[in-house]
DNA sequence: AACCTGATGTCACCTGGTGCCATCACCCTA
DNA sequence: TAGGGTGATGGCACCAGGTGACATCAGGTT
């Protein structure tokens, strides 16, 4: 038994996602989760690049899981298949965590500062897959709006799925999600 | 001729657009904008709620008119027609502002903080563009897929826009890149 | 001339965020 | 066992974004 204790960052993300659910975004003071984790403000940005963040940290995972989807691949898969792969993906690490989505969706649905940076977070998501479809030969164009149609598809299924009190599971609403995105898309 | 000029709200607004693009933004402060306007910091946040929402004024009308065009389209428009008539509508505002676009666009796209705002800006025009499609009878899935796809579109074909050396109109890049999205979509 | 109103300035204050240096537990080595 | 790294943390000063409360002042109104 050190000076610190050895899990730090992992305090400090419970003692902000505690408070934020708690008070709420604003009203949480980085000074409070410090304390809250037995810390200091100035160990809390050692950790995390501002307020925001320890509320994202895990989410280059989910990107990596998600890319290694697509690179995985079969190589007959079209462009929408391929983000259905990626989708499939970012299910297994969506049950995983199952637990704790609900309270952290609502959380960032409460602050529009949480919002943008979860939009950004999906925009950096958006261009990582990109780069995995041109990888695998598609156009630019065609990469960069297939990985956004992933993303906004993503982003509509995890809202229905946190909401939904049957517990579907979310690679089957993320499945009806694309199925009717591209309905829309070949009618008119 | 009072106390006062009468524009200092475009004053700030162009104030803060000569310094970003000068400085960079994060180089730039609030206080040094209000002094090139002539005014101070204080009055700088009473016209625009912070730091970045200089750059987006005007957003508002932006999605006033892409929902309109929704409104006004002919009833046996599809749901991605409809999106069509937005962007068109869209095409018009950009193309009165082309002077601005490219430098704003310049500035936003250097920092994480101005494309978050970004974002969540195409996030309020897809939710108002939702709106405007469920009052049309569309599912609200569908609605709200559609009107992602249509900010999705709006925002690659904008890229591409202020990019062109040969100053496609607007209407053109966007109208291609919707029947590209169409074509994905369909494919596999 | 007194009054009202709205735009601005002034000032104090809080919080997010950072740079710099001190501190202290632990580990390694002589 | 003493001493010297090393890495995580604390402490402090500081800057900038943002806000509330109050004063000021020009112009129009009565």
């Amino acid at each position: 038994m050190g000076r610190w204790q050895p899990d730090a960052r992992v305090r400090l993300q419970e003692a902000a996602l505690a408070l934020y659910g708690e008070r709420g975004y604003e009203e949480t003071t980085v000074a409070g989760i410090a304390e809250r984790a037995g810390l200091t403000k100035r160990t809390f940005f050692r950790y995390f690049t501002d307020k925001r963040e320890v509320l994202f940290w895990g989410s280059e995972l989910l990107e990596q899981q998600m890319v290694a989807a697509i690179e995985a691949a079969p190589a007959s898969a079209s462009a929408l298949g391929l983000i259905g792969a990626a989708l499939d993906a970012a299910a297994v690490r969506f049950e995983e965590v199952r637990e704790f989505a609900g309270t952290r969706h609502r959380i960032i649905a409460a602050s529009r500062e949480l919002q943008e940076r979860e939009l950004i977070k999906a925009a950096s998501l958006a261009a990582a897959m990109a780069g995995a479809l041109r990888a695998r030969g598609l156009g630019d164009t065609a990469a960069t709006l297939a990985a956004l149609m992933g993303t906004t598809i993503m982003h509509v299924a995890f809202k229905r799925w946190v909401d939904d009190p049957d517990q579907t599971p979310f690679q089957q609403i993320a499945r009806d999600a694309l199925a009717q995105l591209r309905e829309i898309a070949s009618t008119g």
